[in-house]
DNA sequence: TATGAATGAGAGTTCATTCAT
DNA sequence: GATGAATGAACTCTCATTCAT
């Protein structure tokens, strides 16, 4: 990752700091952190509220600050500069929620059903309110667009979730429960996009889209795209 | 259109306003728009380079009277605040866009071609760099995530889109040339979130895709939706 | 005065304009402006009552617009600045005030009544709301604290009434209504003075102070400082 | 007092705020407020100098902070708004002032002199050229005309000085030093606004009249009024 | 390790004023 | 004589960041 010269505050005796973004392993000792590990993962979890609530470019030193009660200084102290924070909150997120995904479909038998719930959960959290997934997505890969290290970050994600795909779609096919029309990257990289793209009309409040009537579209889609050779 | 209170430069007794935004009709006198109308028009075209470049949450007026030559108070006078300027840029770009496109469709015969067009067109434009399309229409539709009037534009561009494909598929199925299975505007939804869809590995500079290759991909998605019945 | 370099925009080609204040004799020809006068005055109102609103330092070219109707850039075409704009308008005030207040104390024959006419009608126009004369006067003097010309016209003003209460009690004393003891123009000033701290508390709102109760407590005084000589 | 909101920083996460006006007791931690309660003083009593020089409507941040050597941002910090700032300012000023009165007026024998000592000081410092008591009132409730936060202040401050005046007179009366032919109160607020009307022909400039001959007056309408009975 | 104090660098907005018709 | 267009100057306010504890 690009992340040299993100962690300190560069240019100043810069209190020393370490650990701060990836899993974190905190001075104390072992694990995930304890005292201030602890309250990291508090403040990237207001970050994220934030940030899918106003934007992240929206997104102020002084809201995280309010949302999760820690003083800004010591945000900085934790974090580094504002990007780096946004940074860290997007990765937290991100990476807690294809890990749980992965072990969600690796708990399904029926490669339709698994299909059926990576879409549905890469369309969950995208109406207007919503705190979650989709906002949090669209706020990533955006702000992943102009900022090079975020933009790894969301490549490597978006990658994840098609990898997820082609993985059920190869898998699928060996089992006979697809057919084998089209090559598997292609299926996913197609759905991916499907699913992010139905997100859009979603976000902006379409009244004629809702989350569920995207599922059954970009199913449909795939029923087509995947059905028995003969 | 939740336009009123947007257009006013409010302090002064009201500079004539009307013209602010799209199809002009300038004050002055006689001619629709000369002078001004011109000059306001390329300070928009400015305004989407600016916007596409750096994004439109990091669009300053600053920057837009850089780019155009137009001192910040003089866009201030013509648009009112910046989130008027934006919206009014969105708008220019958007309306030029979608005409153009319908035209372009209309003047082609075999409807495979004109699917391809579509998409073709609404996929150029992401690539880093680009000051196009693509990235225009996400920064457009992802500031109207929190924007009630451009949302309400964002969203009328959106449902542009999605009747342009439903045309031209219920035209296809008519002729014959397409299969008649799915309901045209579920096929339209899916052609347009699979193509916006496809913008994000775009714009992350995904090294796995390129334009030609996502319009590829959901080509044949659509041949495969669209196939003949028999 | 010292109206001179007041009048002009000054440093500019300065379009040619004249007789901006005082009584005013129009181009056109004889008596108090026809076309143009007549509108210089409706805005000359207009500006008192936006001054006796928000004040004269809040008072903006745009705001006398907007009250009178007519642009900012004819409003400088005919007063010049703004400084020049609010002079004239308290001028224009002033003189109409004092004049009538002359008109009916002479027509008054009681010398009690001549002063309690003065004294309620200058605490008339103190309460929140009212446009009136109160909230123009400390307008007016106030501005004059910091601006020579204004001075000169406050001044004059704050005299003329102290001059008028003088007349009533010098008549008085002759006739033998009053008592003699004190300097007409002794019980003159105090007489404005006391009337003029009235305001204060008026303006204020001050729940204890009545317009009616100040004007009473007033004469009340007076009746003690002018009471017959046996 | 509708303080509420007017104290905060507001951006920052509430720099702990309190003791922004008034009477202190600083952040930091042991004993009254040292170092930024000093610095907080001082500034105070710069922006009282700009304030009595160039009138509250005038006095802008920079010129405070000219005059103070103080930060404009720093003045934000420490006060927050502009209008926050004024009306600290005023209030620093006003419990100075009544507080030494009192304890003055407290140690003075014969009421006659306990009056004239009010009236003397109510009338310092409203010549031009002076920074002091009478300008700074004149601002203050000016400034309270169309401010609802500062209007009580001010309302208080008037009152306060009634108060102060009522006491002597109810007390003179009982020592039979005056006579009892009127109401303290009414006389009170006779005295009070008298004094504060004579500050206006000071305040202009008035060739004809001096702060001892103005409070000449005053004491001279004020023997009238409380003569002793016989 | 953590946090309050302080401050510089912009950014948007208002407004009088200039200029050309 | 009257008015719209255009613009520079000034001001307030926000916010990240630096510094000192």
């Amino acid at each position: 990752m690009t992340s040299a010269g993100r962690e300190a505050p560069a240019a100043q005796p810069a209190p020393t700091r370490a650990a701060d973004r990836g899993s974190a392993r905190e001075p104390g000792g072992r694990g995930p952190g304890r005292r201030a590990g602890r309250r990291k993962i508090a403040v990237l979890e207001a970050a994220c509220r934030v940030i899918a609530d106003r934007g992240a470019d929206a997104t102020r030193f002084a809201d995280v600050a309010a949302e999760s009660g820690v003083p800004v200084s010591t945000l900085q102290y934790y974090f580094g500069s504002r990007e780096d924070l946004l940074v860290a909150a997007f990765r937290h997120a991100s990476s807690a929620e294809i890990a749980a995904l992965e072990a969600d479909v690796a708990a399904i038998g029926d490669p339709w059903q698994q299909l059926e719930r990576i879409i549905t959960t890469s369309l969950s959290g995208y109406q207007p309110d919503a705190a979650g997934g989709g906002r949090l997505w669209i706020e990533s890969w955006h702000f992943g667009i102009r900022d090079a290290e975020m933009r790894a970050d969301a490549l490597r994600d978006n990658t994840a979730w098609r990898r997820l795909v082609a993985q059920v779609v190869r898998h699928g096919i060996e089992m006979g429960a697809f057919g084998g029309r089209y090559d598997p990257d292609q299926v996913a990289g197609l759905t991916i996009a499907a699913a992010d793209g139905m997100g859009i009309p979603l976000s902006l409040a379409d009244p004629d889209i809702t989350a569920a009537s995207a599922v059954h579209d970009v199913m449909a889609a795939l029923r087509e795209l995947l059905r028995p050779d003969r």
